[in-house]
DNA sequence: TATTGTTATACTCTATAACTATA
DNA sequence: TATAGTTATAGAGTATAACAATA
C-alpha cells in the first residue's frame, strides 16, 4: 500500500480557525486501523462513563467489581494482574470501595499477608446498576455495530488484544 | 439477549493468587463490545508508545505534529478542537514542540491574537519518523485483521465515533 | 463584549521504589 | 529470600476558571 505523504499548501491565515466548520484534514490518519480503533474507543469510553456518572459511580469501578463479584476470594495481587494494572494502583480504589462498604476485605487464615476480596450485598447492588449503565450502552453498541457484524467485529477485537499484547 | 449475571461459588482462599496461571473469570465482560474495544484499543496504543519511545517521541505527539503539517497555519484552538481537547491542554505541548524547533508558531498579521503554526523542516523529519512507526504499526494491525475484513472493520469503527460522540 | 492564548490549579490514572509483615 | 500489600512520590494527560491582549 502506497502511504506517500504530500503536505498541503498553507491555508489562508486570516481563515484559520476563524469558522467554526473549518474542514480539519487528517491526511494518512483517516485510513488506520489504529487512529480508528482509538476514536471510536475515546467516544465509547465517553458515552459510558456518562451513564455510570448518572449513577454517581466512576466507570473504573465497573471492571473491579465485575471481577470481585466473578472470582470472589480473589487477592489484590490477582486482580490487580486480571486489569493489567500495578498491585501499587489498587490499593486507593480498594480503600475507596471498602470504606463505601462495597467490598469486604477479609485476612486469609493460612497466608496472613494475602486478603480475600468479595462484594458486600450494598456492592452486588451497585455491580447491579452497573451492569445496567453497560447493557444500555451496549444497546447502543450493538445497534451502531449491527447484528450481521457483530460476532465477526468482536472476533477481530479479541485478535487484536489477543495478538498486541 | 439475556445478560443475567450469576455470581460463582468463592475460590478457595489458599489458592486466590498463589498460581500464575489462576483462570480468571471476566463475566459478561467477555462478550460486550465496549470492554473489548476498550481491551483492543489499550492493547494497540501501548505497541504504538513502544515504537514512538524507541525513537525518543511520546505516541501524543503524532497527532499534534501530524494535524499541523496537514493543515499548515492552523490556529491553536482550531488545532485543539481538531483533537478534541481544551485549547488549554495544548499550551504546554506547543511549548515543547516550538522549543525543540519542531514547530513554529507566528502572529497573524490581521488578527494579532492568533498564531499560525506549521512545521520546521527538523519537525517534517521527526513526523517522517513518526509515520514509519505508525506504518510498521499499521502493518501489524492489518495482518491481525486481514485483508477480508479490513474495509468493514474501518467502517464499523468509523460509525461508532461518529455516532457514539 | 467576544475571542485567542496563557497561567494557575487540580484531578485522575498510572507506575516505580522503598517499606512492613508475613512466609 | 520471597511475596502481599502499603506508602511516598512522580509523571502524564486532562479540565476549569481567571486573566491579558486584541478584536
Amino acid at each position: 500500500m502506497s502511504r506517500a505523504m504530500r503536505l498541503e499548501r498553507p491555508r489562508d491565515a486570516d481563515a484559520a480557525g476563524s469558522e467554526q466548520g473549518e474542514p480539519i484534514n487528517f491526511g494518512p490518519l483517516e485510513h488506520w486501523i489504529g487512529f480508528n480503533l482509538r476514536m471510536a474507543q475515546t467516544a465509547a469510553f465517553a458515552g459510558f462513563a456518562k451513564l455510570s456518572h448518572e449513577i454517581g459511580e466512576r466507570p473504573g469501578r465497573f471492571a473491579t467489581l465485575m471481577l470481585i463479584a466473578k472470582n470472589p476470594g480473589i487477592s489484590q495481587t490477582a486482580l490487580s494482574r486480571a486489569n493489567g494494572r500495578d498491585k501499587s494502583s489498587l490499593t486507593p480504589v480498594l480503600t475507596d470501595l471498602v470504606r463505601r462498604r462495597l467490598v469486604s476485605r477479609t485476612r486469609t487464615r493460612n497466608d496472613r499477608r494475602t486478603y480475600r476480596l468479595t462484594l458486600t450485598p450494598a456492592g452486588e447492588r451497585v455491580l447491579r446498576e452497573l451492569v445496567a449503565c453497560a447493557e444500555r450502552h451496549e444497546d447502543r453498541l450493538d445497534a451502531i455495530v449491527g447484528p450481521r457484524e457483530r460476532a465477526q467485529f468482536l472476533r477481530t477485537l479479541k485478535r487484536i488484544a489477543a495478538e498486541m499484547g
